[in-house]
DNA sequence: AGCACGCCGACT
DNA sequence: GTCGGCGTGCTC
């Protein structure tokens, strides 16, 4: 792409010259081109990377503008309708990392903006309803002959189509929601009435302040109090209490009539305005003040990131340090060597990753300079972290996924902790990964990217041990600590030595009781939600299934019962869940398919783990930590508190347990079924394990004592399991990329997935098999394609899915196949919403 | 993606 | 005759 800059420079001349007249716009919609519109002369010209309101069909829509230029499209160009930002809300770095994710990863420019930006949603849209001539005709034909000549369907439904006119004939456009509550009006009739040409159809766009504000009642001095009601005088106690202002919302909980406040005002007694919400979030530092003296390995790790930082030069680092090694202190150093030297800097999270802990940090070591974006935030609160950034208030941005998008000014430093992490994928279009943007955004920007992990991806590992990225490693934990000492149970042989099938071992019970015993702290992993994931007929062998995927239900048991048959104290008494779409249903007595009524429960989940710990350690504090227990904003945190606290001395959850928690009296860390994964159909399945492993059994002894891990497996010679419970993740990686070579997966060759679906399965079967022949009967040199096969999840809320997993010797071949698959689709009527590319997928599924 | 247009069967 | 189903084509 041209630099953006320049081509900024030119449109300036060109304004000038009143020579240019039209400018590409990118609109949020699923079209892979951009749209050209005039640009007025009444009104200022836009600069590229500006929002503004255009026409499209017969709607309004917000877009970017991407180039200004002279050149007419084959049909008329319709006129710019708004610019929104008087400067671009886009840098040019943005623009272009804008256009590479959209080619890189084919997906439509507008909805990569769209994901870029949180203020598209400051721009409210609404549909507008108005009437029409011929509605007009029919409403006074009506007045003029009586009703109910026609006989149609319902005398209910035309009186009804009559409300609506009449109630549009009185005034102006009006909105949907208004029309329907006002006239009880459906939105069938509504289009229905549409099509006969009653009613006509608009859409408007409105451009709302991007800054919340809150309202504040603002005691006014110097006035004479007349005669109140004591109502009022309650009020304005309250007001002078709190220091003569508060916000209107607080003044609420004195449970007064809304009219007193009112009536204050109008006498002059009280002042309302709209202030700016300031925007903090709850933290309170939890003492962990940032730890200025570094360890020699830190020291020199963050040396070597420092030295680059400013240097103009872009090169990637992968930082590898074990768990506990201080990865993050070394972040933070580096990231104040960024601000010193006048520059921002970005830390990339997992989705779970940014703790408590490590947010206090932060606050501690950046104060106000720091800006938090992760998906908890509401939009209100979003946008006003974005505009900080966007002032250049806040330097320091700490966020999750999207968080590669915030709007700095000056990158010196992008961070991307936990870089192997899959959270970091999007798995919606546009698919990136964040962690490969990064890498992109800091070359454009020539900035310093650094890639953190005990346990790097092997696309990471490999860029640096061939030189493409500067490797440092950090292969001691802080402080001298050792590593936890891991232990394989096989439970092949525990089940051949007690002759039944236990969830937890007898070892991991006795160390278990003594970790309890000693005062220390445990910590299971149970790598599944619920009470247990398969529902499964003795009788057929059917297991449960939701109505809308293909995938098996899982039960999850009231709270606090402890048998099958104990009373649903639920409203909806729904227990069996859909993981994928939310579906819920009740347990049936007996099996849909043959009415037997041998149902039976397997495989343990998070809950049922809790259940079984409880009954073996009846004093055990136990906590739980998955999804279900850590739903809202402050969940984790509070469970956490517990944790530290010593409420909780033993803890079971999902792998959210091992996402870089700091616990200090955790000693042992027991693995229950993490090897279960080893058997997905997905060649990350062995690193999925590997990671998953180190990650939980860095858990332990991070404090003064040593900890201990048990591993719970079925694999105990599978080379993940013993080369994690070694520690010697160099190993893992050279076996590991052996393999990846022999079968020409990443990162020796680049990889899409590419998902076939339709609601209709003999659609999706024949669209795929359309698709597979042409692939087989097209030559792509330095090309693999597998499929059509059923994709691993073969219906998906509602729709069938095939899909082809394409792999290619060079990101160019892959990138043209693509292209020409695309190409091909389209030839084949395939609409869009048929075909899903997954470029450089992580979950096959 | 929406959302128009247009053609065809079903219903009053 | 009118309603409403969904195949087809377009959006500057």
């Amino acid at each position: 792409m041209n630099p953006a800059g320049s081509e900024n420079a030119l449109a300036e001349i060109l304004v000038a010259s009143r020579m240019l007249q039209f400018c590409d716009v990118a609109l949020p919609v699923p079209l892979d081109r951009v749209f050209t519109y005039k640009i007025g002369e009444a009104a200022e010209p836009p600069a590229i990377g500006c929002r503004v309101i255009v026409p499209f069909r017969n709607e309004k829509l917000t877009g970017i503008v991407t180039r200004i230029h002279q050149e007419p499209p084959p049909v008329e160009a319709k006129p710019i309708l708004a610019v929104l930002d008087g400067a671009p809300l886009l840098a040019p770095d943005l623009m272009e990392l804008a256009a590479w994710i959209s080619s890189y990863y084919l997906a439509p420019l507008g909805e990569v903006f769209r994901s870029m930006l949180p203020l598209m949603a400051e721009v409210k849209h609404q549909i507008l309803y108005r009437i029409a001539d011929k509605g007009r005709e029919v409403l006074y034909a009506s007045a003029n002959q009586g009703s109910s000549r026609h006989s149609r369907k319902s005398a209910e439904d035309q009186d009804v189509e009559y409300d609506v006119l009449n109630y549009l004939e009185a005034g102006q456009a009006e909105r949907v929601s208004k029309l329907r509550t006002a006239t009880g009006a459906t939105l069938d009739l509504l289009r229905s009435m549409l099509r006969k040409k009653w009613l006509l159809r608009e859409t408007s766009a409105v451009q709302r302040d991007a800054r919340r504000t809150i309202r504040y009642a603002v005691l006014l001095h110097d006035v004479r109090i007349p005669k109140l009601n004591a109502n009022q005088q309650c009020l304005l106690a309250e007001l002078a209490g709190a220091g003569g202002e508060m916000p209107v919302a607080e003044l609420r909980r004195l449970d007064l009539p809304d009219s007193t406040l009112g009536s204050l005002v109008r006498r002059g007694l009280v002042r309302l305005e709209e202030r700016p919400a300031d925007f903090h979030l709850a933290m309170q530092p939890m003492g962990s003040a940032l730890v200025h003296t570094l360890n020699p390995a830190q020291q020199a790790a963050f040396k070597a990131i420092a030295a680059s930082i400013g240097s103009g030069v872009f090169k990637p680092t992968l930082l590898r340090g074990v768990t506990g090694s201080g990865k993050t202190a070394v972040y933070l150093a580096a990231m104040q060597t960024a601000l010193d030297a006048g520059y921002s800097a970005i830390l990339l999270v997992p989705e779970i990753g940014l703790t408590p802990a490590m947010a206090a940090q932060l606050y501690t070591a950046f104060g106000s300079e720091v800006a938090l974006l992760h998906s908890a935030l509401i939009p209100g609160e979003r946008a006003e972290q974005w505009h900080r950034i966007r002032a250049g208030e806040a330097r320091i941005v700490v966020g999750t996924r999207s968080a590669v998008f915030a709007p700095v000014t000056r990158l010196g430093l992008i961070v991307v902790d936990e870089e192997h992490d899959s959270s970091y994928k999007q798995e919606e279009t546009p698919r990136y990964h964040a962690r490969d943007v990064a890498v992109m955004r800091a070359k454009l920007d020539s900035s310093v990217v650094v890639l953190g992990s005990a346990t790097p991806s092997l696309e990471s590992w490999r860029n640096a041990t061939t030189g493409k990225y500067a490797l440092i490693e950090m292969a001691q934990r802080v402080a001298d600590r050792p590593l936890p000492v891991v232990e394989l149970v096989d439970m092949r042989k525990e089940f051949q030595e007690t002759g039944q099938e236990q969830l937890f071992s007898r070892l991991l019970i006795e160390e278990t009781q003594a970790t309890l015993e000693r005062g220390e702290q445990a910590i299971i992993l149970l790598n599944r939600r619920g009470y247990s994931f398969v529902v499964l007929c003795r009788a057929c062998g059917e297991k449960l299934q939701c109505e809308n995927c293909a995938i098996s239900l899982t039960y999850h048991r009231p709270h606090g019962a402890t048998s099958l048959d104990d009373a649903d104290p639920s409203p909806t008494g729904q227990r069996l869940q859909c993981h994928y779409c939310g579906y819920k249903r009740t347990v049936p007595k007996v099996c849909p398919d043959c009415e037997s009524e041998h149902l039976h429960f397997l495989g343990a989940g998070s809950q049922q783990g809790e259940q079984r710990l409880q009954e073996i350690f009846p004093h055990a504090r136990i906590g739980r930590m998955d999804r279900d227990t850590v739903r809202g904003r402050h969940d984790m945190e509070r469970l956490l508190q517990r944790l530290h606290s010593g409420e909780i001395n033993l803890l079971v959850g999902t792998q959210m347990i091992a996402k870089g928690h700091d616990i200090h009296g955790v000693t042992l860390v027991g693995v229950v079924g993490a090897d279960f994964a080893l058997g997905l159909p997905n060649f990350r399945a062995a690193e999925r394990v590997f990671q998953l492993l180190t990650q939980v059994s860095g858990r332990a002894g991070r404090g003064e004592l040593p900890g201990r891990v048990l591993v719970q497996t079925y694999h105990s010679d599978h080379y993940a399991i013993r080369l994690a419970a070694a520690h010697d993740f160099k190993a893992f990686a050279e076996k590991e990329l052996q393999f990846r070579r022999w079968m020409h997966y990443p990162p020796f060759s680049v990889l899409a997935n590419l998902i076939v679906q339709s609601p209709r399965l003999e659609e999706a079967a024949a669209w795929s098999s359309q698709l597979g022949q042409w692939f087989a009967n097209t030559a792509f040199e330095g090309v693999r394609i597998l499929g059509p096969a059923t994709a691993p999840i073969s219906r998906l809320k509602r729709i069938y899915r095939f899909h082809f997993v394409i792999k290619a010797e060079k990101r160019a071949t892959l990138a043209r196949t693509l292209r020409a698959a695309l190409a091909r689709a389209e030839v084949l009527k395939i609409p869009s919403r048929g075909l899903i590319v997954d470029v450089d997928a992580v979950n096959l599924m």
